[in-house]
DNA sequence: GGCCCATATGTTTACGTAAACATCAGGTAA
DNA sequence: TTACCTGATGTTTACGTAAACATATGGGCC
């Protein structure tokens, strides 16, 4: 039965339309091998006119191979990584490959379904936030054969590639930049529990340059929840009057620090010298605050774009550095 | 030849590893029909120590249905769009379905030929931005049978429905509360040359708006580039410096705005008295900022959980509305 | 003891495409 | 004239999976 219903049509149903066979139509429509002037025309003719799409499933099947990389990202309610995600689709897009991606919202159980699920689609590569992953998640990957590439950390062991910067050391950055500035006394907020574990990186980082110079962390204080400045403002102030009150408080990111700088000016706390802050990420939005946040800006397109710049590549993995160093860069501010 | 050397395993490999033929492998994978115990437990063995992955690409081809949907953006540059982006991924994930996107930089012709592509996957469904597209992407989509929804923009005619708000009347509405508070004289700051259709049709019904009420438009200053506070901070500088200068400035949204607020705050230009502002969009970090933004908060998540949420759903087409207003809300800030 | 049925498993086929190989007509060189 | 080549097209097959249909085994029942 030709007259499939619902169906789309298939290069059949335009070999036949156009009086061909389907091999023909197969090559008219890549142009490849040889077809005459007269049979090309009647062929695109054919396939305007029933509106026919290449299936590229079947293509994919067929040649076993598919245009895809498959991304795996932490969050999008953060604009980090949807700048990281900038990177990658705008290097991809232009030379024929498609992202196809997931969120974790930070689980590790989720970026293992949602690792088997990417690889089934077969992608030529993956991009992976973060070093740590599960077992399974690494057995699949490596099972699966494909590229892989870790972005935004290289505190670790990388399956293959990473390009990031050392979480750690930029924690450590900023207690060294605190430490400067004579501040002893710190609080630290941050969020996602202990999910996030970069944001854990930064904080070791931070605590141990704090404690190797005779200073100490006072409070800690982490939300379960996603970052926000509403939850940042809101975490100042319960910090803010503690009994052990700190003079400087580190956030594990920009969005938090922001909310403290809502804070302290809504509520007549001088920075720094009521209170000194510093954040991490160097977001855009930073440069409209009224005071300026010492932050560390970090290269997230950059981390994007040379990710997905080494799945394209053609490259011996075995001349490659494991770990690319991509930096950061300790902006100081007026908070501090 | 069993041997592949580079493949991967599949449901044929893991039946000769488990004694079994390839069709009762695909029954323990999937548990459905009849399975011994001591064979599910044979298969599953031999599956996991192949490293078995299904491959979607044949599944897909096999059953002609695919759990993709496609979801077009004009970028991932701006905060507006990744929380479309997100609220979509948030709605899909859990029901099975996967996203595959591509970005268009606002440009038609890239948007034309990332739906054929995109279409080339067989997805359930789409997701466009605006409702204004090339005759060849209508046809495309029309031919591929797809449920589509398009986002943002209700000001048009949608192909089958649409979510989002009247960006005319959100700039009429902009204009309108500008003009109470007094304003006659006013500038125009956008961004994207005149490819953002909707910042034009918001600007459309400000001006409107604006001469309706015998007020006049002195100055407008679209760039061509993307839309960024640095960007905001030069136009403003150059619109004020306009021997025609106006009473208060509109902006095609709160980055542009943003960077207004900060030109305004370092050269001494008080607000509102010296100039007025308006942005759109309501972004949050808005919050941060020392003075409010007048602004119009737009329903960002909301567009992409309703627009996921139409595709999942069963529905008989016929009897949906075919546009769905979620309407905005004018913000009232300080800086008019 | 033979029949029927439920349970467990196997075989065939199709999904849409493209490489590999086959065919066929017309032209060219010996 | 014949053998051979070239260009244009057709035929077969495989990619991995799952529905539909086919087969085998064992137990219960009369």
């Amino acid at each position: 039965m030709t007259g499939k219903v619902d169906s789309r049509p298939t290069m059949d149903d335009v070999a036949i339309e156009a009086g061909v066979s389907q091999m023909t139509v197969s090559r008219v429509m890549r142009g490849t091998g040889q077809t005459s002037e007269q049979v090309r025309h009647r062929v695109e003719q054919a396939a305007r006119k029933l509106g026919y799409v290449p299936n590229r499933l079947a293509t994919s099947l067929r040649d076993e191979t598919t245009p895809l990389i498959a991304v795996v990202l932490p969050t999008l309610g953060n604009r980090v990584f949807s700048e990281v995600l900038d990177g990658i689709t705008a290097t991809l897009s232009g030379r024929g490959l498609q992202p196809v991606f997931g969120v974790t919202e930070y689980s590790e159980a989720t970026e293992e379904e949602l690792v088997r699920d990417l690889l089934s689609w077969r992608p030529q590569g993956i991009i992976l936030p973060g070093l740590e992953h599960s077992d399974a998640t690494r057995t699949a990957i490596r099972a699966a054969g494909v590229r892989v590439v870790e972005v935004m950390d290289i505190d670790g062991d990388p399956i293959s590639i990473a390009f990031g910067l050392s979480q750690y050391a930029a924690g450590q950055a900023t207690a060294r930049y605190m430490l400067t500035k004579g501040y002893r006394r710190f609080g630290y907020i941050g969020s996602q529990g202990a999910r996030d574990l970069r944001a854990v990186k930064r904080f070791n980082g931070f605590r141990d340059a704090v404690r190797d110079s005779g200073g100490q962390i006072l409070v800690e204080h982490v939300s379960d929840g996603p970052s926000s400045m509403i939850e940042g403002r809101r975490a100042t102030a319960t910090v803010l009057s503690a009994p052990d009150r700190p003079e400087a408080i580190y956030y594990s990111n920009d969005d938090l620090a922001a909310g403290g700088i809502m804070h302290c000016l809504s509520h007549g706390v001088a920075m720094p010298t009521d209170v000194a802050l510093a954040g991490f990420n160097g977001l855009p939005f930073l440069e409209a605050l009224p005071i300026q946040l010492t932050t560390v800006e970090t290269p997230r397109l950059e981390m994007g774009i040379r990710a997905a710049q080494h799945l394209i590549d053609d490259h011996d993995t075995s001349e490659v550095p494991r770990v690319i160093d991509l930096g950061f860069h300790l902006i100081p501010g007026q908070t501090s």
